[in-house]
RNA sequence: GCGCCUGUAGCUCAGGGGAUAGAGCAACGGACUUCUAAUCCGUUGGUCGCACGUUCGAAUCGUGCCAGGCGCGCCA
């Protein structure tokens, strides 16, 4: 059972009773979970939704909702129209309805949660939407940096949360494998390759200066010395353009998977030229007019969906622009299925929606099922400072560097643990600190602790009640129940964090119920409690335990039995 | 100039039409012979950037202004 649903939709019946509603249309029942604990379990606003509508005050409307729902209370358990879990129905303040229940809606709550174990808080509510999250997609030019970090954080946190919700998620990291950057690519490592052979080169203009060209450069030379030299200077560049992409795309490959990032499916930019679907999309394009030439030049009339200017997809050189690319893209994505495509992009990006959005509705697609979530950016402090570079490198910070200072599960979780609207103020002192005053180790502590319980429980020889075995009747001091009601508002707030595609508030709730867990494991004793005391409270550590599990396992942060 | 994001406690941020605006850190005072003190309990701390409007009700919606960030290529 699930009282909420009951609830609603006994105050739905008891709205639908109230004369001066008669024939009106009623809103959906809202319930919440009041600011206060003197308010009671549950609350719902009706009466103040419903007062234009009937021609009365809220707080009339709201005591005959909540008399007739106090009359249903008092039935006989066995009158059907009976709510034998309902205690009291009050009226407060400018017209809130209160709801009190019995301890029993905890009790079979917290059965219900050990029933579920580690499944408690997945939900169908994403019924099961065909949903692809594209995230990072960093050009294989370089290595990660944390700005890269925070979209790969958020993007598996959002694909974890979604699939825990009942969404059919599928990752994906599109290459940027053509145009100019992968070829300044293979001209960078063509100057440092020949450089390191004696040669006196100009470096190119917009060539990479990083260092990692160089160990390129340096792993071929080793390898095949200085044969490369009698090739046709654009052959070579042909040949390093393949060995630096499968690097530098090996290199992030295992950048991500250290930082617990992972993609079903790496969909490189190449195949779109390869196989003429560029050329495909802009004659479909042009053919329904969506498209047209100019000054020798191709252009997406995008203005016509709301963009600022229209674009060109086709340069007068006849080179594609990265648009052209993208839009062949999403029209491959939208063809493969999806429902809804949701892109990760940095703020930077920002001004590129409308024209991709745009790009979407020519091709006959619905933009509304292209959603853009934007990152705004990161910001490194250290010892109270801004730290723009990397002293190593004197290049941004990179991925890997920031996961080998602050641990893995610290960089996740901090990256996540923001909306995704703000700035990110990321403190690597706080980040590294082994305190209380680090968010990440606070949760992680909780579950060691349970995890610590249960080993003692072991070595005690004590059994640990089977879900529905359990005394959970036992359980009556209120950190218990605080516990049992914060754990039970789990699946609304992942199928309410998925539907707003916000991870922060994952990471947000799993502090909460190790706030919870914390207060409660200094107040109440498990080992050692009474027999039935204990082996309610076991039954109670394992549902927390299992929660904290989930949650940690959708922001992708450990999980330790031991700190 | 135009567009997007932000402005809430000393700091970093939640909350995005409803009740007395929350959390962490910082500051201050307490709790370890007991399952991990990486913990807990308590106290202090607010003109929700400013103004006007909409509403029974605004931190939340609208308009204008101020401040910060990011954009505004036949770059990606």
């Amino acid at each position: 059972m699930n009282v909420k649903v009951l609830l609603a939709g006994a105050i739905h019946e008891a709205a639908a009773g109230i004369e001066a509603l008669a024939g009106a249309e009623l809103p959906a029942v809202m319930l919440e979970v009041p600011p206060q604990k003197e308010f009671g379990d549950f609350a719902t606003n009706i009466a103040m939704q419903l007062a234009r509508p009937a021609r009365q005050n809220p707080r009339a409307l709201a005591d005959a909702i909540a008399g007739r729902l106090n009359a249903r209370a008092a039935l006989d358990k066995h009158e059907p129209a009976a709510l034998p879990w309902l205690k009291e129905a009050k009226v407060a303040g400018p017209g809130f309805i209160n709801f009190y229940l019995k301890p029993d809606w905890l009790y079979a709550l917290l059965a219900d949660i050990a029933a579920a174990g580690e499944a408690w808080g997945r939900s169908d509510s994403g019924r099961g939407e065909k949903v692809q999250v594209e995230f990072v997609s960093a050009n294989p030019t370089g290595p990660l940096h944390v700005g890269h970090g925070r979209g790969a954080a958020v993007g598996s946190a959002l694909a974890n949360l979604m699939r825990v919700a009942g969404y059919d998620v599928s990752t994906e990291f599109y290459i940027n494998d053509a145009g100019n950057q992968i070829d300044c690519l293979a001209a960078s490592v063509d100057a440092r390759y020949r450089e390191l052979l004696g040669q006196q080169v100009e470096f190119p203009e917009d060539g990479y200066r990083g260092r990692d060209i160089i160990d390129t450069a340096r792993r071929i030379a080793d390898q095949a010395g200085a044969r490369y030299l009698l090739m046709d200077p654009a052959e070579r560049l042909a040949v390093f353009k393949e060995l630096a992409r499968e690097e530098k795309l090996a290199l992030l490959r295992e950048d991500l998977e250290a930082f617990g990032v992972t993609f079903d499916v790496w969909f490189s930019e190449r195949t779109l030229h390869a196989a003429g679907a560029i050329g495909d999309t802009c004659r479909q394009l042009k053919e329904s007019g969506h498209m047209y030439e100019q000054d020798g030049a191709l252009w997406l009339k995008s203005t016509a969906y709301g963009d600022d200017k229209d674009r060109v997809v086709i340069r007068d050189n006849g080179v594609p622009t990265y648009l052209a690319a993208d839009i062949a893209y999403h029209r491959d994505k939208f063809a493969r299925g999806f429902d809804r495509v949701i892109n990760i992009w940095g703020a930077d990006h920002h001004g590129y929606i409308s024209r991709v959005k745009a790009a979407v509705a020519a091709l006959g697609y619905d933009p509304e099922h292209l959603e853009v979530l934007i990152l705004q950016m990161v910001n490194l402090f250290q010892h109270g400072e801004l730290v723009k570079m990397s002293k190593r490198t004197g290049q941004g910070v990179t991925l890997a560097e920031l996961i080998e200072e602050v641990g893995r599960d610290a960089a996740r979780f901090f990256f996540i643990m923001r909306s995704t609207d703000s700035q990110l103020d990321f403190d690597l002192d706080l980040a590294k600190s082994r305190t209380n005053e680090n968010p990440v180790f606070y949760i992680q502590y909780a579950h060691a602790r349970i995890a610590s319980i249960f080993r003692q429980a072991e070595e005690a020889g004590l059994t640990v009640p089977a879900p529905g075995e359990a005394p959970i009747e036992a359980l009556t001091e209120e950190a218990e129940a605080d516990l049992i009601k914060k754990l039970g508002e789990y699946p609304d707030e992942v199928a309410a964090a998925a539907r707003e595609r916000a991870p922060h508030h994952i990471a947000r709730y799993a502090h909460e119920v190790a706030a919870l867990f914390h207060s409660f494991y200094n107040q109440c004793r498990v080992i050692g409690a009474p027999p039935d005391v204990q082996a309610a409270r076991l039954t109670l550590a394992a549902a927390v335990r299992d929660t904290l599990r989930s949650a940690l396992a959708i922001l992708g942060v450990a999980a330790p039995d031991k700190m």
